[in-house]
DNA sequence: CGTTCTTACGTGTGTCGTAACGATC
DNA sequence: GATCGTTACGACACACGTAAGAACG
């Protein structure tokens, strides 16, 4: 068995099935690759492929078996040259996280900045998307690192660092009625339209949760991804918005007036999470620490 | 990189860091072998290993970390290769088991047997070692499963069912004073010399552990791997014996009397366990089910 | 002086690319 | 007939084994 025939087999799976764009993924020729799966087949003695005439179009019951095992296999292997990276050009290389916005914007800055300070030949690049892409990113070995609040919990396949804690705050336009309500209860809450997260991203999914769980249905009448365009919307008067603290920034934003609701919702915990036997080079490993250092002035 | 390069590293750590040695442990020539390291460590742009002249000693920061990646694409790429043996010849193979002396002696007979009636053409192996041996043996792929007690837990490269839980059973010679004893209670136990399992061994531990809570010393005269031996010098008038529910035979050892005193101390959950991501071929799945089915039967 | 690894060289296997053929939509 | 995969063949590379040489104890 040759990792070249297993390079074979996942890229074919990768594209649809098609041996021709398998082949050119690979900077191969179809012979070529037609021949890797062939012959894995041959050594392996048991077929691995579903077929339509001459064309691949399924894996059988042992290739998909065959599949899981190769896929880690390869992720192996490309531990094993980051290993080698690392020691000939420590400094050197690309640092692919996968964000939400609110990290990206409001807690990435500095680290960044620090980060992009100390390993000037390393190339970082941010990729967003939301919790559940994130983690799949991480899985598919498209980012090195995934940071994010919700569903990053407990896959089996990555290990997850917890990193920082964080609460919401509510926001609204001075003289706002909601301002003068003592104590703010989840009920008071529920007399104005809100504006917050959507669905899946920042502590949404327990934000709902926490309202559910004593019958309350607040009003949500608008949501976004991020708070600078909850911001946008609470200015604009629409109503009340929730975000997370962090993402209030005192300077920028004068123009609103803000009062923490901690007690009324449970804490979130945003984590950082990498496939476990995935070797984390050493400027990863160092831009993690600084992560964790400024996770530690907020938490 | 060759999944050769990676076996032959292998080899060389696993025997010594002799080239000579892991050559012949794979069929080749040293010169294969030497060409095989040289040529890693310079696809890697890195030295792997630490050199005295020309022999090798170590791995380098680098080779150890490389050599962890390396042992797990090669068990993967033995998963591969199983998921085709068991598409070629189901029914065929070796099933090598590794557990204590406790299970292969009073639980897995029927079991054995009726798994070797099914799969006439499968050889079964049962290796004995101490639970932590055994841990070792199902890591390093020397067994496919390893049943045992103790030092199972939760070592996390290892996937563990629970199987049955058991407690434990004092024998003792008839006319024994300790089988007038009314309630028999840890202290009482303390009263007579006894003879139970050594440390590490079918639960010792934790009985251990439980005298241990509440400030009584046993007087353990004398312990062994094993209830045979334990019966043996019980028989012998040595002392009260503590051993396994399950290592009592009704007929074997109708001269010995025997008291349950599960009441004195905590079960204990027998595990079966096999490495992670390892791929187990359908007989030993069926094994497997037979083993928690007699387990069933148990607990 | 034996052991151990390296270097040098020849041979055979095998892998890839080119090119022609066959099948399927 | 255009696309896609297979078969056939030749060139090149490479990995292994043999044999001889160098360092180490």
């Amino acid at each position: 068995m040759h990792l070249r025939q297993l390079r074979s087999l996942v890229a074919l799976v990768d594209h649809g099935f098609s041996v021709s764009r398998a082949a050119e993924y690979l900077h191969l020729v179809q012979p070529a690759v037609s021949q890797h799966l062939r012959s894995l087949e041959s050594t392996l003695g048991t077929p691995l492929f579903q077929r339509h005439g001459k064309r691949l179009v399924g894996l059988t019951d042992a290739g998909a078996q065959v599949l899981r095992h190769a896929r880690s296999m390869l992720a192996e292997a490309a531990s094993i040259v980051a290993v080698g990276r690392d020691h000939v050009e420590e400094a050197r290389g690309v640092l692919r996280m996968g964000t939400t916005h609110t990290q990206a914007r409001y807690v990435l800055p500095s680290v960044v900045q620090q980060f992009c300070t100390a390993y000037p030949e390393v190339e970082v690049q941010i990729h967003q998307g939301t919790p559940a892409e994130l983690v799949e990113m991480a899985l598919a070995d498209r980012v090195d690192l995934a940071i994010c609040t919700e569903a990053i919990g407990e896959h089996p396949a990555l290990l997850t660092l917890p990193c920082y804690r964080w609460n919401r705050s509510l926001i609204a336009t001075p003289g706002h009625p909601v301002l003068h309500r003592r104590p703010i209860s989840l009920g008071v809450l529920c007399e104005y339209p809100l504006i917050t997260y959507v669905a899946g991203f920042t502590g949404r999914t327990s934000l709902s949760q926490t309202f559910a769980k004593v019958g309350l249905h607040p009003k949500v009448v608008l949501s976004a991804a991020d708070a600078d365009v909850i911001k946008t919307y609470v200015r604009a008067g629409m109503g009340v918005g929730i975000i997370a603290d962090l993402a209030f920034e005192e300077d920028l934003d004068a123009d609103l007036e803000r009062r923490s609701i901690s007690h009324l919702f449970p804490w979130e915990v945003t984590r950082l999470a990498y496939p476990k036997n995935k070797y984390v080079r050493r400027f990863q490993q160092r831009f993690i620490e600084l992560f964790q250092q400024q996770a530690n002035r907020i938490g």
